[in-house]
DNA sequence: CATTTGATTGACTGACCAGTCAATCTATCC
DNA sequence: GGATAGATTGACTGGTCAGTCAATCAAATG
């Protein structure tokens, strides 16, 4: 009954959480103060504590939240049966469209996560490998279908279409590349596009 | 005078230099202590004081040095009046010996400068926006060259470049790829044969 | 209304560490 | 040898901040 009820309850742990959000991006994990997020949240230092059982894991639940969320997505795309460019076309959207979204919760995760080899990156490499795998995968069976080159290998295939993909998101985050809606539309395309392009044999059997 | 004799005078500064890299990538910029750098450069604590004004400032220098001879190198491949693959591929080759000859450092450039948006990134802009702004003049060129695809912004076409080299970088910084001298030349190949043949127009006029 | 359970508060503590500084050492020069 | 300048040392300080905890509040139950 009191999960049907949206006001009453204020639920305080997701208040900390989005909270949590704002100030990694804005001030960067290391720097920030628990002050700061709880301040933000409108919530007592303390009251933190009472949800989770340190700053780390605070930081560790919001990555977790939406990695699972990325991982389920590409699963799904790995198993359906169209061709790859849609697949990987697939992907580059949700990832834009995350960012899109909520921009905030993306450089975090970047900044502060997937990209932070000491620290974070370490705890969650498990998470991270999984993502890599699987794009490997989707290679894998392109090649086996004759549609991408079978001589560069699926690893190396997938860092760089997800390398593509995170660099043209670091360029928003830092502001170094224009952004915008248009922008967005047009990077899906160009990212795909590129790394298609370069992985597809140059005759590729007619699928029409 | 001084200068030319090479035991008697052990210079203190590059050995604080050297010592940090190996911190610094071990432990990671915000993990580690300054008495760790000096313990590891066999010095005392307070001689970093003498030869940096803050811990800060040794990571900025570390990074000035090493960037700057990446600057100068794709400046050079820039000028050069070689086809768009050759430009690229030396681009890719300096990278990758780059982390060859020393892992330590490249990672450290990456992880705790180039991908750290807040901090170091932030000071740095300027130096990073450089190379990609340089690798988009080389894309444009090929472009009007009609050797690249006109309708791919240079812009996009950089990013795609870089993240490639750079996430491919981080996948042997994390362990998640394996890595060796027969890696390290297939990884150049391709890189550059993905991105090359995605920007390359389908019937490219003869360059012979 | 009394009681229990969980939510909420914020002042406080203990550890940690960047940066300081006065003292000591070494080289050089006259 | 005496004096000057720079290199080197490491104990110490001051500020910062994650995490603790005892106290207060609110809701639910009988």
């Amino acid at each position: 009954m009191s999960s049907t009820r949206a006001k009453s309850v204020p639920d305080r742990r997701r208040a900390i959480l989005d909270a949590a959000v704002r100030v990694f991006a804005r001030q960067g994990f290391h720097a920030c103060r628990v002050s700061d997020i709880a301040d933000e949240a409108g919530v007592a230092y303390g009251l933190l504590y009472h949800y989770f059982p340190s700053k780390d894991e605070v930081l560790n639940t919001l990555f977790l939240e939406r990695w699972g969320v990325m991982l389920e997505m590409i699963r799904a795309v790995d198993t359906e049966q169209i061709p790859v460019r849609e697949k990987f076309g697939a992907i580059a959207s949700f990832i834009v469209e995350s960012y899109r979204h909520d921009p905030d919760m993306m450089k975090v995760i970047i900044v502060e996560v997937t990209r932070a080899a000491n620290s974070f990156g370490q705890t969650h490499l498990g998470q991270i490998r999984e993502a890599y795998r699987m794009i490997g995968t989707i290679v894998t069976k392109a090649q086996g279908e004759g549609v991408f080159k079978a001589e560069i290998d699926a690893e190396f295939a997938a860092m760089t279409f997800y390398g593509a993909i995170e660099q043209v998101l670091t360029g928003w985050i830092f502001g170094l590349l224009p952004q915008g809606e248009e922008e967005f539309e047009r990077a899906k395309q160009m990212v795909v596009e590129t790394v298609c392009g370069g992985l597809e044999c140059r005759s590729p059997r007619s699928t029409t």
